[in-house]
DNA sequence: TTAATTACAGTAATTGTTACTATTATTGTT
DNA sequence: AACAATAATAGTAACAATTACTGTAATTAA
């Protein structure tokens, strides 16, 4: 049954996801732990971000631009993804909300609601400042 | 600044957009178009899928599946992934609740959120009789 | 009906991601 | 500490979804 062994490159894209806030794509995860291993690889990145994932360590963000977006941190909270800067940015939510929304869209469903996941779209803060 | 001309692929694209239920991926929709057009190419549905989508005529939906699924339906609603047969299927949800959380979100949020996007999560009714 | 321009089909290129393989690292056991 | 057993790696190839390019065809306005 496939014992998970510790490996340092793990360890690193964990540590990284844990202290980022930029909610990074597998591609800027590779870039930055090959300054610590320089011949890491990409398919390692992906292989441990999807594994991390899997086991509840990370999350995996979808948004309208092509490549997902990762999140060390998997206590239940929402995204935001910016239309300008195309980044994505944590979003404080009262889970009672999400709570309500969930059972209220379970009413005229017919089959399980599990989870739900909500991604808000406008301008950043930045952006307006900018424009 | 380059006119909307008409487009008889395009019309079938649209039709068939409006009379479905399924959601296609682009693909999907190639498929189906290719019994009218035999020769209509992939790019074209592409093409025109982006542009019905940019014109607010059609709705893409990002699913954690790889590819990207339509809706001729643009009117707000939500949208169900069942996590077993990869089925979207279409959820009524009062659109007072979503603004509910719109403005909760607005709240302690530097910035302007002008929309959001609730996905659900779970097994639809089919997969739950099946097993 | 012609001239201007958009859309097309077909194909090539790009991007994000996963799969494969031989080698290396980790770990439990002597 | 040395040794299997096995998981993880680097490197590369394959893959899937999507976009870009190009010469031709369809649409439209004059």
């Amino acid at each position: 049954m496939a014992t998970l062994k510790y490996s340092r490159q793990r360890e690193s894209i964990k540590h990284f996801l844990a202290t980022t806030k930029e909610h990074p794509t597998a591609d800027m995860v590779y870039t930055h732990v090959k300054e610590e291993f320089p011949n890491i690889s990409l398919g390692t990145v992906y292989r441990n971000l999807n594994l991390l994932t899997d086991i509840g360590e990370a999350m995996k963000i979808t948004t309208p631009d092509g490549a997902d977006r990762f999140d060390g941190c998997v206590q239940p909270h929402n995204h935001f993804f910016c239309t300008e800067c195309r980044r994505v940015l944590d979003l404080e939510l009262d889970m009672k909300n999400i709570e309500k929304i969930n059972k209220a869209a379970a009413e005229n469903f017919d089959g399980i609601i599990e989870s739900s996941n909500t991604i808000f779209y406008g301008k950043c803060g930045d952006c307006i400042k900018k424009s």
